[in-house]
DNA sequence: TTCGCTTCGGTGACATTGTCACCAACGGAT
DNA sequence: ATCCGTTGGTGACAATGTCACCGAAGCGAA
């Protein structure tokens, strides 16, 4: 039979009665986009396995700013959950549903013993810790070292995928990249003076995705 | 019997036989400073349990500069060999030894064992990784958000523990912020200015901790 | 429709930080 | 003493962040 386990790469040879312990114990459960699925002051008493849609992990300060750490997809599993779960300390990030959201819930004690029974299972869980962990030394890199005229062409061209349209405020990419508006507004009327975008209130249109991925591609 | 698993809070409630295992199948060693502990290139095949010094983990990038992600202290463990035991992908941090240091190795397939039989050894592990991501969530927040002067305050607090005097190039300094020489040397001028530091080749001498402790919790 | 309100984006002035080129001072090695 | 690599100082400039303020676009109510 399948399940939904079998969305998961790591998961897929787990043994039977394991197997059994994932499905029965854990709830399948949908919530609607803008959900904050974790954060400061929530107690998070689940690992979420994320059957579709995207979590948005963000950063806030005190200031006021805010900045994107990174998306938790379908197929991955949402270890800052976990993290809390065993509660280090206070943190200060968020999750929010971007899309509505369908996640497999596996409670702390399921958790416990689904990691100590199967090393499947603990090698998925560790390769995500791990994924996690890269994905932030990236953000430090990026922030720490890169031009933001680089940044926001990358950004832009993530959050295009298929189409050409960013459905987006200056002020959320600003908040993407962890910078201020003024600058991300300057940085696409630059595009726009050299016709790699079309801008309207709330849209950027990608004329020249071909230009923009060689800006993005640019070392150092 | 004592042995080194009681410097470790997380570890003194372990039963008598996942202790015995701990103890039997680990080894104890001991490397000098400057060593790198692990890397791109090195393939960690244990966990490291700090005993003794510090190990420095940092972030090369390509155009050469670099940034201090955070340390691991006596009786912490080294995650970052865990993370990538499991091979997530390459990364691009390492490990330095800045002092002596003295760690007991935990074999991989010893790790697993333990995480598999201990629920205690399991909650070390996790908070361990609960940590260390808090702490990038941390670093991030600082770099993006907080203004030079007051990083610089706050890493001479820290890097000048017990004694006034911090052995430390600006170039050093500039590097553990993620920042440049110059903009490190200018703020060093700036504190002397004020009689908060005197400026020596490779020493930063403190005279008033306080001031530059109140700049360092200046909020906002 | 028109009015009024909110959100969004544009702008200039300025502060902070990063980059570059270059030089001078220091200190160890020969 | 001389040489030389390291360290730090400097000025000019570029890139980014901050602030105050404004006008335009959208939207709902009258």
């Amino acid at each position: 039979m399948t399940t939904w386990i079998d969305r998961f790469e790591g998961l897929s040879s787990l043994p039977a009665d394991v197997r059994d312990i994932l499905v029965g114990q854990s709830q399948v459960l949908k919530v609607p986009a803008g959900t904050v699925v974790f954060g400061p002051g929530k107690i998070p008493e689940n690992l979420l396995l994320m059957l579709a849609g995207t979590v948005r992990v963000q950063q806030l300060s005190e200031s006021g700013r805010e900045i994107v750490l990174y998306r938790v997809n379908a197929g991955e599993s949402c270890v800052m959950t976990t993290a809390c779960l065993l509660a280090y300390e206070e943190y200060s990030a968020e999750g929010i549903a971007e899309t509505e959201v369908e996640a497999a819930a596996i409670p702390r004690g399921v958790f416990d013993e689904l990691v100590s029974r199967s090393e499947t299972f603990r090698r998925f869980v560790f390769s995500a810790y791990s994924k996690r962990i890269t994905d932030l030394f990236f953000v430090i890199e990026e922030i720490a070292f890169q031009r933001m005229d680089i940044r926001l062409a990358q950004r832009l061209l993530t959050l295009s995928r298929e189409t050409d349209v960013v459905k987006a405020t200056h002020q959320k990419l600003a908040a993407e990249l962890g910078s201020a508006r003024e600058v991300v507004s300057r940085q696409l009327q630059e595009f726009q003076r050299r016709d790699w975008v079309t801008l309207t209130r709330g849209t950027i249109t990608l004329l020249d995705k071909y230009a923009i991925k060689k800006l993005a591609e640019t070392e150092a």
